[in-house]
DNA sequence: CTCCTGCAAC
DNA sequence: GTTGCAGGAG
């Protein structure tokens, strides 16, 4: 066990507040590029983000929030057919026809108008040119890109990282349940907190948090399910409380 | 607690 | 066929 107090923290109730510690672990360090090197050993090269322009990693960004790539796909596709896929397009697009277009991808109505938010900021502050706003360093990025209404902390953080190509950790469901799973984080970290300890415990790596990311959305995505997960198959099982939670206390991870 | 569809599981 | 779940932002 890494420590005894995440398995009492995990039972706690709501929101845990004095986590992660202000001391920086070794422990962690090391325990976080094991997985690392598990994951990366099972799925392989995972870098990615599949889009052709920074526009459309954006755009993408914003629509695949609660949604499946296929989905976000198909949406990004027919916006694509109606050379929707820019800022500048986005803005004089007619909101009816924008809303059709996003359907597959759940919320329609709200991510319509979340691009158009988005588009909006972008005219006004840097007259359509992205590459100017993504170019600022990663603070100032992150703080003004969570201004803006429908880019909350996950989609900021996509944003920075793959489209800006800026440090910046992703926090996702994946990424809290699988490690609350393995026992090393609290089942309600917050999601700052949770990106601070990854980064903390993490070199300061473009490259290294693309691909951690990615190879926990595969994880999550195959393995590490919310319901039925395949335990069998997971790289991590013998690092797992949750996988190994069957076994005598003495012998758990 | 609301936005909301798509697809897997029954 | 119907149901139930995926899980981000405000």
């Amino acid at each position: 066990m890494l420590d005894a107090r995440c398995a009492i923290m995990s039972n706690m109730k709501k929101q845990t507040s004095n986590w992660p510690p202000s001391r920086l672990s070794q422990k962690t360090k090391t325990r976080l590029m094991e997985i690392y090197d598990r994951l990366y050993r099972h799925f392989g090269d995972r870098k990615w983000w599949p889009a052709k322009t920074r526009e459309e990693i954006v755009i993408g960004a914003i629509l695949v929030q609660n949604v499946s790539w296929a989905n976000t796909t198909k949406a990004i596709q027919a916006l694509e057919d109606r050379g929707l896929l820019s800022f500048r397009a986005l803005d004089a697009a007619d909101t009816a026809l924008l809303e059709d277009c996003l359907i597959p991808t759940r919320f329609y109505r709200m991510k319509a108008q979340k691009l158009k938010a988005f588009s909006g900021h972008l005219k006004n502050r840097y007259g359509f040119d992205l590459d100017a706003m993504l170019e600022q360093p990663e603070d100032t990025l992150r703080s003004e890109l969570l201004s803006i209404h429908g880019i909350g902390p996950e989609t900021a953080d996509d944003i920075v990282l793959y489209a800006a190509a800026k440090p910046s950790f992703v926090i996702d469901a994946y990424t809290r349940r699988i490690f609350h799973r393995l026992g090393m984080t609290p089942e309600n970290p917050g999601y700052e907190a949770m990106r601070s300890w990854f980064m903390q415990h993490l070199p300061r790596d473009v490259s290294l948090y693309n691909q951690y990311h990615a190879l926990i959305d595969a994880l999550g995505n195959r393995v590490c399910r919310q319901s039925r997960p395949d335990c069998a198959n997971c790289p991590l099982l013998e690092l797992c409380l949750h996988g190994n939670r069957h076994l005598p206390e003495s012998r758990r991870p």
